[in-house]
DNA sequence: ATGGCTTGGCATCCAAGA
């Protein structure tokens, strides 16, 4: 089964682009982020048509997820518990079963945080807290859980081209880089370092400066697998060619292949 | 380089992204 997240960057100015990934790459299930669409106006039909479930989680403007599930999706869950006045659409679960049992997935669109100084950086530190204490509620059950998504932190000086520039960014603050090892120190499997020490294993360039000419990227999407998914890897991937096709998004998909 | 593109919106400039 093959299990996709991707930061779409907008699903209205995407849609042909998402598509001809799709059906190149024949996700099982496919999370995105950054749909920047009200769940009236996501192109359902242009989803549906390829053999996809949809539920969406968005919002006006900004932010907003998505889960495709060629299987039904079920015990659909909207936004991080532990704060009822957090209105981002950032966060969308559900369960799909297999013959082998239940597969639940979180699909989440991490706070970027910057500029630091600003409300927004309390902000992101928060979300990760909460999102700490619902993966302690979900490893607590013991079963298949998938936690992947836009994760807007760079772990280690190795997944940025160059790090040195990061320093003064939320991306790379001591502080947001403790909390994503905390949610990995909760059991959770980071998926593409379990797969690959390679250097130069990017899932972002900016838009701006030639980065994508310069392969001047940084590794800020990522799947995390409870110990209970852990056992059913087979592998994981980044779609890293998508980057240079006609539109692209500035992020990449990011892939594992999970028996079930 | 002082964010150099890209997106969507109370749009024809602004905010937000990373």
């Amino acid at each position: 089964m093959k299990i996709a997240t991707w930061n779409i960057n907008g699903v209205k100015a995407r849609i042909d682009t998402v598509r001809e990934w799709l059906g190149e790459s024949q996700p099982d299930i496919a999370c995105f982020q950054e749909i920047k669409s009200v769940d009236e106006n996501f192109p359902r039909q242009a989803i549906e048509d390829l053999g996809y479930n949809l539920e969406t989680h968005g919002q006006k403007g900004f932010n907003g997820v998505a889960l495709l599930s060629k299987r039904p999706l079920e015990d659909v869950q909207r936004g991080i518990p532990g704060d009822d006045s957090d209105e981002q659409a950032r966060y969308i679960e559900a369960s799909v079963s297999t013959d082998a049992g239940a597969l639940r997935f979180g699909c989440l669109y991490l706070p970027n945080g910057n500029p630091l100084g600003t409300e927004k950086f309390p902000y992101k530190i928060s979300w990760m807290d909460r999102l700490i204490e619902h993966t302690k509620m979900r490893l607590a059950e013991e079963t298949p859980f998938i936690l992947l998504g836009d994760y807007n932190v760079i772990p280690d000086p190795i997944d940025a081209a160059r790090p040195e520039v990061w320093s003064e960014d939320a991306l790379f603050q001591p502080i947001s880089r403790q909390n994503f090892r905390a949610l990995i120190n909760l059991g959770m499997t980071e998926t593409v370092r379990a797969c690959t020490e390679a250097p130069e294993t990017y899932t972002f360039w900016d838009y701006q400066a030639g980065a994508w000419q310069k392969n001047n990227g940084i590794r800020i999407d990522h799947i995390l697998l409870s110990p209970q998914a852990t056992d059913k890897l087979n592998g994981c991937g980044i779609d890293k060619h998508v980057r240079g096709w006609d539109k692209p998004s500035d992020h990449v998909p990011v892939w594992v292949d999970l028996a079930a």
